[in-house]
DNA sequence: ATGCATGCAAATTGTTTGCACTTCA
DNA sequence: TGAAGTGCAAACAATTTGCATGCAT
């Protein structure tokens, strides 16, 4: 699948090259479920052509982010995942006790964003927020305990 | 200053030992103004007592926040920052532009705490958060452009 | 042609860890 | 006295960068 094109057309209207490597990733990328890391992104462009370097996947991911064509997550877990802004907007609650996650509508969030808006002018991109804390289950004192990482991470 | 007692009497109360270092620690982290880096506590440390080595800082550090005692906030800089979770909540719109940082007032995510609790019985650590975004400058066109960082990064 | 893009490897950097020593409870 | 805490240095891992080469426009 190609990128859509309107992703294809920002990249170009903005100057920049339209190369196999960067047409590679933003396949991976769109092609993907889910968010993914640096790291996997590299993995699966390699799978189609080896001679992909990891630096260019990121030299890309910064590209695109700051492009505002992708949007950067931190999930707490060492590494940060990358999606496609066009997709639906979603978040995610992450439990640090057991290091579950759950999904979170966007709609959630928008109050919040328009309130900032209204009253400072400032727009938020809450594009696809990571908020943590204690799940039900967690609180309730069956928390299972895995994987929890302490303290609260970023949203990006 | 001698750190609040409630924070000491948590570390005792866990069965912690109260150690030079960990009192200093929760000293300069209590005596800032504002939320400081790893380093900026260590340095301050040092000028008290100039043998207290950065790993110990970090322990510490990840000790009181598993404890819930202090709170970690990434600003987009490349290495988070600490507070007393005792301060009164604020939060920071972070523009991604320019790269200033505004104050927000708790009552602006209790909403969202409060929503979040109700309808997942998720309790959202809303402590200090960073939300990234375009300020009213930048946005109508004057910014300034300085310190920009890109992308969406995390609130603590 | 010419400057943007890539590959490669080395550097960076905030943070963590292993281990021996120390010290508090 | 024995576990918890510390110092030190080395390890880590994700990400970035310098530079020579290559390719798109």
């Amino acid at each position: 699948m190609t990128p859509h094109a309107t992703v294809v057309e920002s990249l170009r209207q903005e100057g920049y090259r339209l190369t196999p490597q960067r047409m590679m990733i933003l396949d991976i990328i769109n092609d993907s479920v889910s968010h993914m890391s640096a790291e996997e992104i590299h993995q699966k462009v390699r799978e189609r052509y080896p001679f992909v370097n990891i630096s260019t996947v990121y030299r890309t991911l910064n590209l695109l982010k700051r492009l505002r064509l992708i949007s950067e997550t931190d999930l707490g877990e060492g590494y940060v995942r990358y999606e496609l802004l066009e997709r639906e907007r979603h978040h995610h609650l992450v439990c640090r006790r057991c290091g579950e996650s759950f999904a979170l509508e966007h709609d959630f969030l928008k109050p919040l964003q328009l309130r900032l808006l209204k009253k400072y002018g400032f727009a938020a991109d809450l594009d696809h927020f990571a908020i943590f804390g204690l799940c039900q289950r967690c609180r309730s004192g069956e928390g299972t305990a895995a994987a929890g990482k302490e303290g609260q991470h970023g949203a990006d």
